[in-house]
DNA sequence: CGTATTTGACCCGCGC
DNA sequence: GCGCGGGTCAAATACG
């Protein structure tokens, strides 16, 4: 199957599909209790605080403020509602019947028209989820042939060329943006522990689910249910392991300055360890992803022992579930800084990557902020996110550098260029992939299906739209004062189509 | 009461 | 074989 097509698709899907509104407030991680010190994370991708202060919500507030009968005259000169509306003479005309009475008349014509605009509102909302439902339904069918498609030919060119890097490229495109052709193995894992299958007796249990699951019937039904995916091809059963676990090994090292304790990536995490590591004074904090059961990305947060204003986050493994709007440009950053590393270092035998490709895939990423190193226990890709624009000063895309350490450099507008600059990392991801790999046959068996929900899809002048406008949105909200750089509104924009 | 975090114990790989 | 360090587990605890 066309890696490129289908990435292509995937991704713009869970962008729209897999984020509800109801979400939008859980993106904290696991450090928003209430009571707790609130500075514990950076909120790079989200201005989530805010939310309720929807355009909607702010004029009805102003005007409950302005026509409510114990509102004052001053109170009321201090509003301005944009709605041209006649309200000077309200606190000294009180004393005129005919003018209150008017003035409630106008009050209630305005109350019908905002409550019947927000009628309106729920209306086309409630339409737009069921066209996004139906969307998702076609999506899904598609996806469930396209692997019964897949399934089939992997029969035919069993074992031919599926080891290399057009695999595991593959493989780690997939996992990022949907699980539906993850190693169904991994995923059933609840643990996670692949690489310590004999353990301990206490995992016993674990082991043993894992490997009494073949038998499962219920193959292509549940696309969605990680624990219940097909396995494609038994004999590859090995081979996929031994790619999932290094692809699992693999990591991306962010480094960005941050007084914060962790950094949001958009994803969920539950802490479930910390250790002081060798050498530095600051705990080591180990994180897993919750936004799915099964997935298997862990991450560690680490301040750097030289500069503790710097905090060091490592990536591991793949999400095995759609990614929320917020969590796409961290995952596909590292995902692409993955990739790159993966298929440098499975490329040669000595472990020498090809630093060029890190290029290729980050254009925000000059040469100097990453590093590579597949030397190390895990092969490790790292970005330097602590270095300044003027480093950068060849690359095209320098303007949009991440900089995930100055949260306060959002303020300005620059957190939709970084948004803006995720989408087109993944256009350019998506292209790497097919350049890449075209000379593997494993890229050769893409599926009709692939190619026409690609099509279908990216035809779709309203989807197309939809993603214009939110990026559009994003960038034209530029004030400080603008809460509009929550990247979910990426969700509402594209509802709103 | 459910969920998330903390933290001591445990396991494993690796070097000596 | 032993010790060390990294990573993970899971019971205890905290919190809403």
């Amino acid at each position: 199957m066309n890696s490129r097509e289908l990435n292509m698709m995937k991704f713009p899907m869970s962008l729209i599909s897999t984020w509800s509104d109801d979400h939008d407030d859980n993106d904290h991680g696991d450090d928003h209790r209430s009571s707790r010190v609130i500075v514990d994370e950076v909120d790079f991708f989200s201005d989530r605080k805010e939310k309720s202060s929807s355009p909607d919500d702010h004029v009805s507030i102003k005007n409950n403020q302005i026509y409510d009968p114990h509102c004052t005259l001053h109170d009321a000169d201090h509003v301005n509602t944009g709605l041209q509306l006649l309200i000077t003479n309200i606190g000294s005309d009180l004393d005129d019947e005919s003018t209150m009475n008017a003035g409630d008349k106008h009050v209630k014509n305005l109350q019908l028209q905002l409550q019947e605009e927000l009628r309106l509102k729920n209306v086309e909302n409630q339409r737009l989820k069921e066209k996004l439902s139906d969307l998702q339904m076609r999506y899904v069918s598609l996806m469930q042939q396209n692997q019964r498609n897949e399934a089939s030919e992997n029969e035919t060119v069993n074992g031919k060329a599926e080891g290399g890097d057009g695999v595991m490229a593959r493989k780690f495109v997939n996992g990022s943006s949907s699980e539906v052709v993850d190693d169904p193995k991994v995923l059933n894992s609840p643990n996670l522990d692949e690489r310590k299958p004999s353990r301990s007796p206490r995992n016993n249990n674990k082991t043993d689910q894992k490997e009494a699951d073949p038998d499962s019937t219920d193959q292509l039904v549940q696309v969605w249910e990680p624990n219940k995916l097909p396995r494609l091809n038994p004999s590859n059963a090995t081979d996929q392991a031994a790619a999932e676990a290094t692809m699992r090994k693999a990591r991306v090292s962010v480094r960005a300055r941050s007084e914060a304790h962790m950094i949001n990536d958009g994803c969920q995490w539950r802490k479930y360890g910390q250790k002081m590591a060798k050498g530095n004074p600051c705990p080591r904090a180990y994180y897993r992803c919750t936004m799915a059961v099964g997935c298997p990305v862990r991450k560690q947060v680490q301040r750097c022992a030289d500069d503790r204003t710097i905090l060091i986050t490592t990536y591991e493994g793949t999400h095995s579930h759609p990614l929320p709007p917020a969590a796409m440009p961290m995952a596909s950053t590292t995902a692409a800084a993955a990739t790159v590393l993966l298929s440098g270092s499975m490329s040669s035998a000595d472990g020498v990557v090809n630093p060029n490709l890190l290029s290729r895939i980050l254009p925000n990423c000059s040469s100097s902020m990453a590093t590579l190193s597949a030397t190390a226990p895990f092969p490790t890709v790292t970005l330097d996110l602590t270095h300044d624009n003027t480093d950068n000063n060849n690359n095209q895309n320098s303007h949009s550098q991440f900089h995930l350490g100055q949260p306060q450099n959002f303020g300005s507008g620059q957190l939709p260029q970084v948004i803006a600059q995720a989408l087109y990392n993944q256009s350019k991801f998506s292209g790497l992939q097919l350049s890449q790999d075209v000379g593997g046959s494993s890229q050769l068996h893409s599926s009709q299906q692939a190619s026409s929900l690609s099509a279908a899809i990216t035809a779709d002048p309203n989807f197309t739209a939809a993603i214009a406008a939110a990026i559009s949105t994003i960038i034209g909200a530029g004030s400080p004062n603008n809460n509009n750089n929550n990247p979910n509104i990426l969700n509402s924009a594209a509802y709103n189509q």
